[in-house]
DNA sequence: CCTCCACAGGAACTGATGGCGT
DNA sequence: ACGCCATCAGTTCCTGTGGAGG
């Protein structure tokens, strides 16, 4: 659409809301599917993943053969394709068998968006389960035991044949440790309890350590088979986006040096393709908002910017009172000691008349913000004047304050 | 070589919440 | 109505520690 119709339009329309409605849906778009550049988007093929998808393959075959699987246990850096391909074989056998009479059903959970062991069960649980009845699996109130037998029973009930895929599964061997409960252990036995029907346990892990710190009767039957998904290369991480591009632009769109740039920007530290994919789908939105005709190197790297200040924003907002406080704190008593900040966030408490924590909970929850990146902290030595931890925000400071600035309470403080 | 600082960070506990089965 | 269970935020108590200064 040219400038002079998008000027008359606005002139029409009193509603500003109506002119951007207008302005979205008459502009032309860069996009032909936006949902190719989506992370749940299942590609026809999967490039450079031939290997890893026959291994996969021939680990779950026995269920074709009305046998049980080995368990699986898969292991890659993130974005390489490990839930895709997965999911992706999983899919094929369903399919295969889909009109015989032997039923395959297929459970899927990410430990890591569960944030307790008790959720991840429920979660499982209720795929096990026709829709309505999802009151067998109460969301609070029974015991992990209960749970657990309920989808036993529900496995044996239909005679079924369960494959449970679990996604980040070193999130999961955490949460099992904080509540000293041997899930792992129940859920790799479970065969042994089951009269009709089987249990298949297909583990996904970022963490190529974790298997270390797995109890030694779970590692041997949870890994029976174990695949490792490598790094992809730049030029591997091209070649996808260009499939992906095909589908998801309409042509000659994409600035071929834009495309090197996004597979080199995300592909060179990790080889993560998923982040490329991200990345390019983000700068064909600015592209495309811009009204631009097509997606420049300038656009990958404002898209890379945004990412990475969306990803702050929402974690500084998302933070409850006290640590918003302490991250105050910490940009008030920049590159100081614990102590130094805490006294610092104890005034801050005082003038919001807020009551103040411990400087137990305040150091956990300082080491807690430190994992998120927003800060950095570094154990410092200083002799006789003890040990303590200098930390510092990473960040810009007006960010804090552009994100902080809704919160009525902190309002004064900026 | 010893001392002693200023915390780090583990473990165990408490009280509140919400919802279960019986 | 009752006891039980998992979870969360927070507290109390604790042991451990590298190295500057004596």
């Amino acid at each position: 659409m040219d400038r002079e119709e998008t000027l008359v339009c606005g002139l029409m329309v009193k509603d500003p809301i109506d002119k951007l409605l207008d302005d979205a849906t008459s502009g032309k778009s860069l996009f032909k599917n936006r949902e190719v550049l989506h992370f749940t988007f299942m590609p026809e093929l999967v490039l450079h993943r031939d290997d890893e998808q026959k291994k996969v393959t021939q680990a779950l075959i026995p269920l074709l053969k009305k046998a049980r699987p080995s368990n699986l246990l898969v292991y890659g850096k993130p974005g390489t394709g490990k839930t895709l391909v997965v999911k992706k074989v999983l899919n094929k056998i369903q399919e295969k068998v889909k009109d015989g009479s032997f039923p395959i059903q297929l459970l899927y959970a990410n430990a890591k968006e569960e944030t307790t062991l008790y959720g991840l069960l429920i979660k499982l649980g209720r795929q096990l389960i026709e829709k309505g009845r999802e009151k067998e699996f109460p969301t609070t109130g029974l015991s992990i035991s209960e749970v657990f037998n309920r989808i036993v029973s529900a496995i044996e009930k239909n005679g079924l044949n369960t494959v449970f895929v679990i996604d980040e599964i070193d999130y999961l061997a955490e949460l099992v440790s904080k509540t000293g409960k041997d899930v792992f252990y129940s859920l790799t036995r479970a065969n042994e309890r089951l009269k009709k029907g089987s249990l298949t346990l297909i583990g996904i892990s970022n963490d190529l350590t974790f298997k270390e710190r797995l109890d030694p009767r779970v590692l041997s039957s949870l890994s029976e088979e174990e695949i490792v998904f490598t790094n992809y290369t730049v030029n591997q991480i091209k070649e996808i986006l260009t499939e992906r591009i095909k589908e998801a632009f309409i042509p000659n769109v994409l600035d071929p040096a834009a495309l090197n740039l996004c597979a080199a920007m995300s592909g060179q530290e990790h080889g993560d393709a998923r982040r490329a994919i991200d990345l390019l789908r983000v700068a064909g939105e600015i592209a495309e908002r811009e009204q631009s005709d097509m997606i420049k190197e300038d656009h990958i790297r404002r898209a890379s910017l945004k990412m990475e200040e969306d990803k702050e924003t929402t974690a500084l907002t998302s933070y409850p009172l006290h640590e918003k406080l302490l991250i105050l704190a910490v940009m008030k008593a920049n590159g100081n000691s614990t102590g130094e900040i805490y006294q610092s966030y104890k005034s801050l408490c005082k003038t919001t008349r807020q009551k103040d924590l411990t400087q137990r909970r305040v150091t956990q929850m300082l080491s807690e913000i430190e994992m998120t990146g927003l800060i950095s902290g570094k154990i410092v030595h200083q002799g006789m004047h003890g040990r303590t931890k200098k930390f510092a925000l990473t960040l810009n400071p007006d960010t804090v304050k552009k994100a902080f600035k809704e919160d009525l309470v902190l309002e004064d403080l900026l």
